[in-house]
DNA sequence: GTCAAACGCTTTTTT
DNA sequence: AGCGTTTGAC
C-alpha cells in the first residue's frame, strides 16, 4: 500500500495525501479527478487507518458511485467494505429510512418521480378547479423544486403577484398530499434530511460524529440543500473534501449553485485549495479547442489546460445537408473505422437533446451496427413497466394514491371515475387514505358497503387482490409476488393480445422480472428504492462492445477515444431555451466544453444546414455561435452539403474551398514554427497609436505577442494577429 | 364504463 | 409527425 502514492503525479499526490481538514480540489477535465478521489479513500483507510464505515463519499450519479466502489476495492480489497458511498439521494434515503419515526411519513414511504409528481399535481389542480393550461403542472412543480433546492418551505415562498399566491397555495397542498400518500419527491429527500438535522440535533450529531471524513465529487453541481447537508455532516470533524471544476457546472437548471464554493470557503476557514491542471486524457489540439470555447465565459478563473501528449490530429468540422445526412456521415465514419480495426467501444456520439438520438439510431440500424444508448428513459419509462412498479408500490405502501389510481382499473375491471370518486369521498369522510379505505372494505359486513352499491363489489374484489398480494409480499420472495400480480390481473393477455408490439411489451416485463430477481433477497423496499433512484444509465451493459450515444449531460465524467458532437446549430447548442440569459448561455458553452474534453484522440463536430424541427417540417439552421470560438488553424472542415441556391440566407453558405464565415474569427498564427514575424528594433505603424518601435516579440499559445514602444503612448503589448500592425 | 376518433401539444438537460 | 389526452358515441 505504500506504493499507492507512487502511481500519481506530484499534484495528485499532494491532493491524495492532503492533511485532514477542509479541502478543495479544483480539477480540470482529464486531470485524474476520479483517480484522486479513489486513492484518497484508499489512503484514508490504509494509511490513516480510518475505518471504512466512518467515511462518506458522495457522487453525482449512481454509476459513478458504483465505479468508485469498484476501484477502491481494487486498491485495498475488503477493507473498503462499509463505506457510505452513493448519490445524495441514495445517502439521504438511507438516513431517512433509519430515522423514519421522526418524519412526517412512515418508514414505508415511497419516492415520487417526475411522472408521479405531475399526476399528483394534476389531481390537486382538479380538486381546486384550477385550469391546467394556466397552471401547468410542470411549471408549478419546477417553481416548487427551485424553492426546495434553496430550502425555502411553502411558508416562506416569495409572493410577488397573484400567480405566486396560487403557487404558494399549491405548494402547501402538494406537501400535504405527498404526506397523505406517505410519499416524498426527490427534492424532499434532501429537504427532509435537512429538517431532520435541524429539528433533532442529537440525530445530526450522531451522523456528524460517525462521518470522520466526507468526500464529494462534482461539487460544482451541488445545490444549496445538498451543501447544507454537507455542512451539517461535517460540523464535528470538519474533514470535508470536495472535488470540482466550475467550468463543468451544467446543472444550474436543477439548482446547482457554484457559489457553494464560496460558501465552503467562508464556512470552513483555512480550507486548503489544491489545483489539478495537467491533463492526461486529450491531445493538445483538443485542449486548445476546449479552451477556445470556454475562455469566452467570464466570471471564472482562467485555466490553462496542458498535456504532455502529442499535438494530435486537427479536429474535424462536418457540415451536412440535413440531419439525416449528418447522422449517416457520422455512422458511416464509425463503420469505416471499425472495419479498419478500431474497437467499437472507442466511439461516442453526443448531443444536446435526447430527441436527437432518433436519427442516429435509425442510421445505426440501417448499417446493421449495434449501439449503446444512455438514458432517454427507454426502459423504465415504458408504460407496462411503470404499471407493474405501480402495483408493487401499492402493495408496499397502500397509501400511495397515485399508484392506486393508476392501477385500480388496470386491466379494466369496471372501476371507473364514479367509483373512484366514491372511494375517495369515503376515504375523506374517515380521514384515511384511499388505499387504507379500500383494504378496509374486506372486513366482513363493512358498514359502508351498502352505500357504495354495485360498484362496491368491484372494489371489494380488488381489495381482496391487494390483500393477497400484501400477504405474498410478507411470506414470499419478490418474484413470486411479481408473478402472482401478473397472473391475478391477467396482465399478460391485457398487453399482449393486440399487435406485435404487444410482444415487445411482454418482453419488457420479462426484463423487469429479471431485475426483480436481483432483489430476491433484498426485498421489495430495496427494489422500489432502486427503481426510483437508479437511472437508466446504470442499466446499460458496460460489456457491450459498441459505440455509445448519450447527451452532453450524461457524458460528464466519461471519456472516449473518438468523440462526435452533433447538432452544432443555434437553437440546439445553444438550445433555444437558453439563448436569452447570459448565465444560461454560459452553461450551454460549458456543456460543449464538457463534450469536447471527453475526447482522447479524435474529435468531430457536425452540423446540418436543415433539420427536422420539433414541429415536423424541415427548417434551415444557423451555425452555432460557439463554432467561431474554435481556433481555425486546428479545424479541418469537411463540407458535404451543396451550397443551396435560394434567396435565403444560405446564399452565404460557403463552398468547400472557402473558409466559412462562422469560423473566421480566430486567425491562424502567422508563423507557427518558432519564428516571430516581428523582431526587436523593427519600425511599425498602428492605426491608433501611430508610429512605434518593436521592443520584443514572442510566441505564446501559438499566437505572437509583440511589445511595441509608441511615441506619446508608451509601451503596449499587442497580439500580432489581431492588432493591425504594419512593418515599415 | 368502454371504445374510437379528433384534438392539440410537444422537445432541454436528470437525481 | 407522432403521441397522449380529451371528447363523444354506444
Amino acid at each position: 500500500m505504500n506504493d499507492l502514492l507512487e502511481r500519481l503525479n506530484p499534484q495528485q499526490q499532494l491532493a491524495v495525501a492532503a492533511p485532514p481538514g477542509p479541502t478543495i480540489v479544483l480539477a480540470g477535465p482529464g486531470s485524474g479527478k476520479t483517480r484522486v478521489l479513489t486513492y484518497r479513500i484508499a489512503y484514508l483507510i490504509s494509511v490513516l487507518n480510518v475505518p471504512a464505515y466512518n467515511i462518506l463519499a458522495v457522487t453525482f450519479t449512481n454509476k459513478a458511485a458504483k465505479q468508485m466502489g469498484e476501484r477502491v476495492t481494487q486498491l485495498i480489497g475488503p477493507h473498503a467494505e462499509g463505506i457510505w458511498l452513493g448519490t445524495f439521494h441514495a445517502i439521504c434515503g438511507r438516513i431517512l429510512r433509519r430515522e423514519a419515526d421522526l418524519l412526517p411519513v412512515n418508514k414505508n414511504f415511497v419516492i415520487f418521480d417526475t411522472d408521479d409528481q405531475e399526476a399528483l399535481m394534476k389531481q390537486i389542480l382538479r380538486d381546486n378547479n384550477l385550469d391546467e393550461k394556466l397552471y401547468k403542472p410542470a411549471s408549478i412543480l419546477s417553481a416548487i423544486s427551485n424553492s426546495k433546492n434553496d430550502l425555502i418551505g411553502p411558508e416562506n415562498y416569495a409572493v410577488k403577484d397573484f400567480r405566486d399566491e396560487q403557487v404558494k397555495r399549491l405548494y402547501v397542498l402538494y406537501q400535504q398530499r405527498l404526506a397523505q400518500n406517505n410519499a416524498m419527491d426527490f427534492d424532499d429527500m434532501l429537504v427532509y434530511t435537512n429538517q431532520l438535522f435541524d429539528n433533532y440535533p442529537i440525530v445530526r450529531d450522531t451522523y456528524a460524529h460517525k462521518f470522520e471524513h466526507i468526500l464529494v465529487d462534482e461539487f460544482q453541481d451541488t445545490n444549496f440543500s445538498q451543501y447544507s447537508i454537507l455542512r451539517n455532516l461535517a460540523r464535528a470533524h470538519k474533514n470535508l473534501y470536495v472535488v470540482g471544476d466550475e467550468d463543468q457546472s451544467i446543472y444550474r437548471w436543477r439548482g446547482a449553485d457554484y457559489r457553494n464554493l464560496d460558501r465552503f470557503k467562508s464556512d470552513f476557514k483555512n480550507a486548503e485549495v489544491i489545483l489539478l491542471e495537467q491533463n492526461y486524457r486529450s491531445t493538445q489540439t483538443i485542449l486548445d479547442c476546449a479552451m477556445g470555447v470556454i475562455d469566452q465565459n467570464s466570471n471564472r478563473t482562467r485555466k490553462k489546460l496542458f498535456t504532455k501528449a502529442q499535438t494530435g490530429d486537427k479536429i474535424r468540422l462536418v457540415v451536412a445537408e440535413d440531419d439525416r445526412e449528418e447522422a449517416y456521415l457520422v455512422v458511416n465514419d464509425i463503420r469505416d473505422a471499425i472495419r479498419s480495426g478500431r474497437n467499437p467501444s472507442e466511439f461516442a456520439i453526443m448531443y444536446r437533446t435526447n430527441a436527437q438520438s432518433r436519427v442516429l439510431e435509425e442510421a445505426f440500424r440501417r448499417e446493421g451496427i449495434s449501439y449503446r444508448l444512455v438514458g432517454a428513459q427507454r426502459f423504465y419509462g415504458r408504460k407496462e413497466v411503470r404499471d407493474m412498479i405501480a402495483f408493487l408500490r401499492l402493495v408496499y405502501n397502500p397509501m400511495d394514491e397515485v399508484s392506486l389510481r393508476r392501477v385500480i382499473n388496470l386491466p379494466p375491471r369496471g372501476i371507473g371515475d364514479k367509483t373512484i370518486q366514491n372511494l375517495s369521498e369515503l376515504a375523506q369522510k374517515n380521514g384515511l387514505s384511499m388505499g387504507e379505505t379500500l383494504l378496509d372494505l374486506t372486513r366482513p359486513n363493512h358498514p359502508y358497503l351498502s352505500e357504495l352499491g354495485r360498484s362496491g363489489d368491484k372494489l371489494v374484489r380488488f381489495a381482496h387482490l391487494l390483500t393477497n398480494w400484501r400477504h405474498a409480499a410478507q411470506e414470499n420472495t419478490l418474484s413470486i409476488l411479481f408473478d402472482r400480480i401478473i397472473a391475478d390481473t391477467d396482465y399478460q393477455s391485457f398487453i399482449q393480445d393486440k399487435s406485435e408490439e404487444g410482444l415487445d411489451r411482454w418482453e419488457n416485463l420479462l426484463e423487469l422480472r429479471a431485475v426483480v430477481m436481483e432483489y430476491e433477497t433484498r426485498g421489495l423496499q430495496d427494489f422500489l428504492e432502486a427503481m426510483a433512484l437508479v437511472a437508466d444509465q446504470d442499466t446499460l451493459p458496460d460489456e457491450l462492445d459498441a459505440p455509445t450515444m448519450l447527451t452532453l449531460h450524461a457524458a460528464k465524467g466519461l471519456e472516449f477515444e473518438r468523440v462526435y458532437i452533433v447538432g452544432l446549430d443555434e437553437m440546439l447548442l445553444p438550445h433555444s431555451h437558453s439563448r436569452e440569459e447570459e448565465e444560461d448561455l454560459a452553461e450551454e458553452r460549458r456543456l460543449l466544453y464538457v463534450g469536447i474534453t471527453r475526447a482522447r484522440k479524435k474529435l468531430t463536430l457536425t452540423r446540418a444546414l436543415r433539420r427536422r424541427s420539433p414541429y415536423g417540417t424541415y427548417e434551415d439552421t444557423v451555425p452555432s455561435r460557439f463554432l467561431k470560438d474554435l481556433p481555425t488553424y486546428l479545424v479541418q472542415q469537411d463540407i458535404y452539403a451543396q451550397p443551396r441556391r435560394s434567396n435565403s440566407s444560405w446564399d452565404r453558405e460557403p463552398s468547400r474551398w472557402e473558409t466559412p464565415s462562422w469560423l473566421r474569427n480566430t486567425p491562424m498564427p502567422m508563423d507557427k514554427p518558432a519564428n516571430t514575424r516581428f523582431k526587436s528594433g523593427m519600425q511599425v505603424s498602428h492605426p491608433t497609436y501611430g508610429h512605434g518601435v518593436v521592443k520584443s516579440s514572442k510566441l505564446e499559445q501559438g499566437d505572437e505577442t509583440v511589445e511595441v514602444y509608441f511615441e506619446g503612448h508608451g509601451l503596449k503589448a499587442l497580439i500580432a494577429s489581431l492588432a493591425k500592425l504594419d512593418i515599415l
